[in-house]
DNA sequence: AGTTAATTATAGGCTACCCTAACATTGTTA
DNA sequence: TAACAATGTTAGGGTAGCCTATAATTAACT
């Protein structure tokens, strides 16, 4: 298994890879506020297990196994930022917030958060839904308290 | 700024003083899954930062600043459980997911994610949502697809 | 090509957190 | 109260990930 940071490296490679066509050591020393060094200690880790190519001098590229764990991890990334977003997080703390959650969360949470993302986004009344959350953020009152739909009654 | 770990010490803590009245060495031990040695070692330094009271040989306790730190991690773990369990994650992992979730995520991610919890329990068809919630995990299908709810129209 | 600038690599050191093994204290029980 | 059990403490070590300082390599310019 991955250490978290060693994962927030191999994601920073794929970003700028991505991006930019290739990946030198400065790029994911700026991606990950760390100094070149430390770059480059992680890059012989991660090309010891073989997620990565590094040659001296050189850069990065990914290994097909890097690129797939790589793009499981951006995925989680996106889901998480896209249901921080939904609930009115400013898209930069949404970002940031995103890359401290998509660690260590089991498949099962990761699978439920990106259903709950996809429920939103895709159900009927999307925009009013938004609209009403915006609203109870700011009153902490539904804005329709029963409203013209029916209600289904608590049990019992 | 206390560190992830001894977040996870100073709320373990908490926990158990609220459930038996006091704390041991060993308690923490087992909740955290580390060695004795490791507990006092952490218990030595928050005490130095004046989190909690430790004294040799004769458990630890909380000072009001370690209450009330603890207290917000505690409302944070809560709040983080209770957005998993609203969108079917079973409760122990809900529980554990949580944990990984508590810390280091920006005061209004926290903030949101509260009002979110809130906003959906409080929701005039709250039942109503979560069936459907459920629903469209299994079939990636919204039970209503226009409903006799009125349709707010997409943009454009 | 020679010099300087930028980048990359290595060496050595630091902190946080964990461990084991050995020792100290406290609790229990004959 | 002596012996044993349980718990707590200390000492010494290990790893991950970061750093600074220095050295090596590559790039850029004259």
């Amino acid at each position: 298994m991955l250490s978290r940071k060693a994962e927030d490296y191999l994601e920073a490679i794929l970003n700028i890879t991505e991006k930019k066509g290739y990946t030198r050591v400065k790029d994911v020393a700026i991606a990950l506020s760390v100094k070149p060094s430390s770059v480059v200690e992680m890059l012989k880790k991660l090309d010891d297990m073989d997620y990565v190519v590094y040659r001296k001098y050189d850069g990065v590229t990914l290994t097909p196994k890097g690129r797939e764990l790589g793009s499981v991890i951006k995925d989680r990334h996106d889901t998480l930022k896209a249901l921080l977003e939904i609930i009115q997080v400013p898209a930069k703390i949404a970002d940031k917030d995103a890359c401290i959650m998509e660690h260590e969360l089991e498949t099962k949470t990761v699978e439920q958060l990106k259903n709950f993302v996809r429920f939103v986004q895709s159900a009927p009344d999307y925009p009013q839904w938004l609209d009403h959350f915006k609203t109870f953020c700011e009153t902490g009152e539904h804005p329709c308290k029963v409203d013209k739909r029916k209600k289904i009654g608590s049990p019992e």
